[in-house]
DNA sequence: ACAGCCATGTAACTTGTTACATGATTTT
DNA sequence: AAAATCATGTAACAAGTTACATGGCTGT
């Protein structure tokens, strides 16, 4: 729904064409997190469906425009107000993998975990580096660009620190304490 | 992919039948990623179709066992020998709720990550007692029900951590240092 | 008798993703 | 002249999710 709900509140801010919002959306997002542009036109063909947008023919130039409804804006508000559920966390890949590797005879999890925080750390860097060149001005933009990468940085950081975790806790098994 | 390679890598360890699968995930995972039971047989129908495992009549009891595949077996090991890929991080949602809301109009941030830090502290809370509860045997399906709260624990924590940040930074902006 | 778990499945649907086709305009 | 970017779209598909239908078996 993460992008549905972006598009919409894109278009909350004025009437938009399809590539345009793919622009507006990397621009405030960075280049992290990449919007095909085939995917904002079936979902911009999904929100009309859903009456939270209409298309409007052309515009001086010949775009094709869309404009958010009354739906849209109670969408996009009842969005921004309510909190992100965490009762339901997204699956977390890395922490199945080594939670089912664990438990599964044959599977090497120190080298999983080893493997796993070379390409974290590189990750780290690369996300240490893009945050660097971001300019520091004080265009909400920008802003919005840090604290995207911020989150990435975060994230990756306390992933790392969880693989440390799980290495020593795999030792505990190893030797376990009498 | 996660579910399909879970499935994968359960009956990596030998025949198994669908409710059963089911139960073993969530043994291994604890609570926090409820497998729906329908998800489970669509799924096994996808990986049969793709030949990575095999239905097999019915066992002593009468249940509908699934056996994996060579192709199978080899999918198992690439999945476990691969690391997750960070060169295209999951959406995280709510970095791109505060990203735009940021840039947009009319959107009252602060108060976003005010009601985020409230729901992301309960969360912490929940998944700390639930790491109390959590039986500290030495079997490793409960190391690895650990290591999955512990994963949500640290990744929450990074979040909190992350809320904080954004307050922070959202000052800066309302009062530019000159 | 009833609730709850065990067990198998199907149908309809969602979002997201990719590949392809097409063409105009702009930059090198 | 060629490459890159702007611009719009379609078709096919993947994974995941939910609701529904069905029935046996077990414990209270």
């Amino acid at each position: 729904m993460s992008i549905r709900h972006s598009l919409l509140a894109l278009l909350h801010e004025g009437p938009r064409y399809g590539y345009r919002l793919k622009s507006e959306f990397e621009d405030r997002t960075g280049a992290s997190w990449p919007l095909n542009i085939g995917q904002v036109y079936t979902t911009l063909d999904r929100l009309e469906r859903d009456d939270l947008v209409r298309k409007e023919g052309a515009d001086g130039e010949g775009h094709v425009i869309y404009r958010i409804t009354a739906k849209g804006q109670t969408e996009v508000s009842s969005w921004f107000s309510s909190p992100v559920s965490r009762a339901a966390p997204p699956r977390n890949e890395l922490a199945i993998k080594l939670a089912l590797g664990l438990t599964l005879p044959g599977v090497d999890v120190g080298a999983i975990i080893q493997a796993q925080r070379g390409v974290s750390i590189r990750a780290l860097q690369d996300y240490t580096k893009a945050r660097r060149d971001t300019a520091a001005q004080h265009r909400p933009a920008d802003t919005a660009r840090l604290l995207v990468l911020d989150s990435l940085i975060f994230q990756t950081e306390a992933e790392v620190r969880w693989l440390d975790l799980c290495e020593a806790r795999l030792m505990q098994l190893a030797n376990p304490p009498r």
